[in-house]
RNA sequence: GGGCCUUUAGCUCAGCUGGUUAGAGCGCGCCUCUGAUAAGGGCGAGGUCUCAGGUUCGAAUCCCGAAAGGCCCA
């Protein structure tokens, strides 16, 4: 016996009760464990945060993380499923300075760093506990006893040995860096800050001109926002694919300008022109011009046109004036010349001694000067002020300087083109990430800036000597041990403890070593971490190399820039290769209005809300078959309730439906008598195994939706097909060798549904396992998620089956559509439908399935409508594509001589599989059958339905026999309806007593046996005042009938 | 400002390398069936396939612009 299934559902305590049953038995420690010395199948947990409550944007990225390891699992594959947190980085640091009230670092500085940094260690698991509800209640899997946590000394010792490894290549280097710098609060900001202060302000836009060397009286006209960055100017960019034209005015003819060509018109507005030439920027590059300002020593080469691909003739003067010092493109551009930076600028802002007249002014106050002696040089072209979105110090309003900073950088562009090649053999879902966004992110890759001027981070192991200022990078506690001849194998390796360890310089002897007082950026921690969650190369050698690269990684689609970023970058920079082989990146998940989700605007989803209501299992598959993974999503619950409904409940009805009839009949797998299979139960098994191949090679292709869409397409077949046809085959008496067929066919769609299922809804699949496979066999694995996946077998497959029933399916709708327009209800009976099909290979769909369309429509028999039958007409429908793609420019006129075609005969050629001929200017062509479409259409006498080839016809002529049978139904509905009124099982046997008007007592008689079978009677028998447990009296067809039943004990 | 993506029915989505009258599910209205079902079946309303050009015998699909939204970068 099966355990009983009521056929409601409660989603929420049924996954509970699962919970409880894989805590208990250790479920998910055993699905990794026997599969132990087995092929290991790899995924990366991208480790988050937990000073923040987990969102149902979290919840979507876990689903996704968690189907893969199942499927692979069952799949034979050992996967070790450690879970790892993030725990450095700003956000902890301004959640702890929020809870101190600090607005400013030196705060931190004051409160004490070491006091601040065990705040942060605290704060950053502040939420663990929700974290690990949320992870454990939707059932991703995920081993948080080993999890690998980012501030741990192993963890760092291993990112310290990384660094040094790339320090060893000679590709951790110290530079500028620009970034957005308050000058009062003398610190840089970080971008999350600059979001918050931008303004609308008033500046200076002023065109200047610079003189060309070596070419007479021409200038470059330069356009600039920030007049104060122009004594640090060091050269012009030009696109190199914009065009530049040499122009004079008409009024001044011996004067020569420079300027992108569509730009003339905005700078020149209505003024006479001669273009004495047009070059594109590529030509200009090297020009040489006469700087306007000479106060700083050049230590390279500058003042000549370089190319930049950034340059735009969206305003301006498309020559762009560079200072490295000011600007990021500028300072990458400098790079790539090798220009000199000339820091012109003090921390506070003000102009250095150097430049002279200006010297000890805040540079944005020194703009008007630097106009004024500008002009007075008559070097100003055009001096006009501007409004424009410029960004403020959130704390105290100062405009923000975009300053250069020495920083800290990995020389990533070394490997630029290796970071291209290797990303070619990662395979993206989806793949468009990997050429676009992704792609061109490597081809324009910068060198990566590690440093921060923070405190809860990884310190950067570089060490200094204050004399000479040579440089150490140190890449393990054992080496700093040896450097400094004390252990520090006890060290805590946070500020400001590793900032207190000092030794002697091994290079001038008598300097000390100091560290910078730079952090890393938490992005190279998460990067690390398939080399650091091991502690590797200190421990674990094996684990790591079983463990490298990842099969499988999964983020949101803003990661490109993030971990998959980091990732890659330090894998090729230290072992030149991926490490992660295949990556999905799913989208963001807004609110019912397409709205990003956001804690201001309170349109926030509490995954609890959803979980609570629908379950887990509902919420996953919302989340698997919506959309595909990269787009973003409108969700809502209401869009959860809907799997539920559609999906899951049916689902769960025909489970509740099997099992209710196989404990009915004491069926068990393998039991009674040996089955002989229909068409149906063929066709389902048919279906069934190519859904099986189907959703595992959308498991194997990492993807998502193939691996899911169509188990909902099945399902509905399965209920609503299948199960719909087949209900009298399990409702019959005795055991026969069709009802055997019926159980087992369900039975094995069933149980391949729960193993189809595990991955992706996994406290339904585990509920099916255990109540349809667990409880008859001793030899089942203990759950589901222990089990193998099924395989497929593709003789089973019979696609000639599967077509042929689709056309079925078509045929009853029809048949059904032709009974409503008859007003002839589907429980009267009738003589006959007959049917037409469009192409002659689906001819013999309706004798070799006439038993089910006879069963579906209620009718006595069914043909195939003839080419011969006069009430019918015939119309040839030319098809398209066919013919298009035969005849290209043809194809119109082809198409009019076969609708000039006499429809009748050749319809009767094209239905029997010959082809016919046509004339086209004088030249012949044959036309195939499946180049045209035959459309059936009734002309009298049928009540007929039909959809383009295809129609039903209804023949609604009643004799006294079939209405007497109709009469019967009526009297069987009354009696079902009666029976669950009254509370019976459905396995019930009653006793009938009736009275009834005499035609109605005819038809009952009639059809006696027809009514004792279908509700189960045992005795029927008319009464003068029929009475019992329940009773019930009614009218229809102008008949009137009490009827009463009582219920009868079985012995 | 740049890059990548998205835009098809009230909602959520399919529509393969161009090819029949652009589909499905949900929702809505009407009808119907029911001893598995919170269901099932049928009919119907609902679409300038975001807009504007172009290529083609033929465009939701290909090309070029534009708009709106998302993400990343500046």
């Amino acid at each position: 016996m099966f355990k009983a299934v009521s056929s409601k559902l409660d989603s929420v305590a049924l996954e509970e009760a699962q919970l409880k049953f894989w805590k208990e038995k250790e479920i998910f420690k055993k699905s990794s464990d026997c599969r132990r010395d087995r092929k290991p199948f790899v995924m990366y947990e991208g480790p988050p945060t937990a000073n923040g409550k987990p969102g149902i944007h979290h919840v979507i990225g876990r689903v996704y993380k968690d189907m893969f390891p199942r499927y692979k699992t069952m799949r034979g594959y050992w996967v070790d499923r450690r879970g790892g947190w993030d725990t450095h980085g700003l956000p902890v640091e301004i959640e702890v300075e929020k809870k101190l009230g600090f607005t400013n670092k030196s705060q931190i500085e004051a409160y004490g760093i070491d006091k601040f940094n065990e705040l942060c260690k605290e704060s950053a698991f502040t939420y663990i506990q929700e974290w690990e509800r949320i992870t454990e209640r939707i059932a991703y899997w995920v081993d948080f006893d080993r999890a690998y946590i980012t501030y741990k000394n192993e963890y760092i010792e291993s990112v310290w040995w990384l660094l040094k490894t790339i320090w060893e290549k000679d590709l951790l280097y110290q530079g500028y860096k620009v970034v957005p710098y308050c000058p009062r609060c003398g610190t840089p900001l970080s971008d999350h800050e600059v979001s918050q202060g931008y303004a609308d302000t008033e500046d200076p836009s002023i065109t200047v001109r610079m003189k060309v060397l070596d070419e007479e009286n021409t200038w470059l006209l330069v356009w600039t926002t920030t007049p104060w960055t122009l004594p640090s100017n060091v050269a012009v960019a030009a696109h190199p694919e914009v065009d530049y034209a040499l122009v004079s005015t008409v009024a001044r003819p011996e004067e020569r300008y420079y300027l992108a060509k569509e730009l003339i018109p905005q700078v020149f507005g209505e003024e006479e022109l001669t273009v004495h030439k047009t070059v594109p920027g590529s030509a200009l590059e090297g020009k040489r011009y006469e700087p306007l300002f000479k106060f700083m020593p050049l230590k390279k080469d500058a003042h000549y046109i370089v190319n930049a691909e950034y340059v735009t003739t969206s305003d301006g003067t498309g020559l762009v004036h560079i200072a490295p010092a000011f600007g990021m493109d500028d300072m990458e551009v400098s790079k790539v010349y090798d220009l000199p930076v000339l820091i012109t600028v003090n921390d506070d802002g003000k102009f250095v001694d150097e430049v002279e007249p200006w010297a000890g002014q805040f540079v944005k106050h020194a703009d008007p000067d630097i106009i004024k002696n500008l002009f007075d040089r008559g070097l100003m072209v055009k001096s006009e002020r501007m409004t424009h979105n410029y960004p403020f110090c959130w704390r105290c309003k100062t405009p923000l300087l975009y300053m250069a900073r020495p920083s800290w950088f990995i020389r990533t562009t070394a490997v630029r083109d290796r970071l291209v090649e290797i990303n070619q053999d990662i395979n993206w879902i989806p793949e468009h990430i990997k050429d676009g966004r992704f792609g061109k992110w490597l081809e324009n890759n910068i060198d990566w800036a590690i440093g921060r001027n923070r405190y809860w981070a990884t310190p950067l192991p570089m060490w200094i000597c204050e004399d000479c200022g040579h440089e150490h990078c140190v890449g393990s506690l054992d080496e700093l041990s040896q450097l400094t001849g004390e252990d520090q194998s006890e060290l805590d390796m946070h500020r400001p403890y590793v900032d207190d360890i000092h030794f002697a310089c091994p290079e001038c002897k008598t300097g000390r070593m100091s560290r910078v007082p730079e952090v890393i950026d938490v992005w190279f921690d998460s990067g690390a971490m398939p080399v650091a969650q091991w502690h590797y190369p200190f421990e674990h050698t094996d684990e790591f190399k079983g463990q490298y690269p990842a099969d499988f990684i999964c983020e949101a689609i803003d990661q490109t820039r993030g971990w998959f970023y980091s990732l890659l970058a330090i894998s090729t920079l230290v072992f030149d290769s991926t490490c992660y082989e295949n990556v999905i990146c799913y989208g963001h998940i807004l609110d019912g209005e397409g709205k990003k989700m956001s804690k201001h605007v309170g349109n926030v989803v509490n995954p609890w809300d959803v979980i609570n209501k629908h379950g887990a299992d509902a919420t996953r598959w919302y989340m698997y078959t919506a959309s595909p993974p990269a787009n973003s999503r409108n969700f809502s619950i209401e869009l959860v309730g809907e799997v539920l409904r559609t999906f899951t409940l049916t689902l769960w009805n025909t489970y509740s439906f099997f099992v209710t009839y196989a404990n009915l009949d004491n069926w068990k797998p393998g039991s009674g008598e040996v089955a002989v299979y229909s068409d149906l139960d063929k066709w389902l098994l048919s279906s069934l195994e190519s859904l099986v191949r189907e959703v595992t090679e959308g498991f194997d292709n990492y993807d998502v939706i193939a691996a899911t869409r169509p188990i909902e397409a099945f399902v509905d077949q399965l209920s609503n097909w299948y199960l719909r046809r087949s209900r009298r085959r399990f409702w019959k008496s005795g055991a026969d060798a069709d009802k055997m067929a019926a159980y087992e066919t369900l039975y094995k769609a069933l149980v391949t549904l729960s193993k189809l299922l595990a991955p992706t809804m996994p406290f339904l699949a585990e509920e099916l396992y255990q109540n349809l496979v667990v409880s008859v066999d001793e030899n089942a694995f203990e759950s589901v998620h222990l089990a193998d996946w099924p395989e497929y077998d593709e003789s089973l497959i019979d696609t000639k089956l599967n077509y042929d029933m689709s056309v079925v399916m078509k045929l009853a709708s029809l048949g059904h559509a032709a009974r409503a327009k008859s007003s002839v209800k589907v429980r009267q009976p009738l003589s006959e439908a007959a049917f037409a099909v469009g192409s002659a290979d689906e001819t013999d769909v309706v004798d070799k399935f006439a038993d089910i369309l006879e069963d579906e429509l209620n009718v006595k028999s069914v043909s195939l409508l003839t080419t011969s039958d006069d009430a019918l007409s015939y119309r040839l429908n030319p098809l398209p594509k066919q013919l298009g793609q035969k005849y290209k420019g043809l194809s119109p006129k082809i198409r009019q001589a076969i609708l000039a075609l006499p429809a009748r005969e050749s319809a009767e050629r094209f239905l029997s599989g010959q082809s016919v001929t046509v004339s086209v200017d004088g030249q012949n062509y044959d036309i195939e059958p499946d180049e045209v479409e035959v459309i059936t259409e009734s002309r009298a006498g049928y009540e007929v339905a039909a959809d383009g080839a295809y129609l039903a016809a209804l023949i609604t002529t009643l004799t006294p026999e079939l209405i007497s049978e109709g009469m019967a139904r009526e009297v069987v509905r009354r009696v079902q309806a009666l029976r669950k009124d009254a509370g019976l099982d459905i396995a019930d046997r009653i006793r009938l007593t009736y009275a009834a008007s005499p035609r109605l007592a005819e038809a009952i008689e009639a059809n006696r046996d027809y009514i004792t079978s279908e509700t189960l009677a045992l005795e029927l028998e008319s009464s003068e005042n029929p009475q019992g447990l329940a009773s019930a009296e009614d009218r229809f067809d102008e008949q009137d009938i009490i009827i009463a039943l009582e219920k009868v004990e079985r012995e």
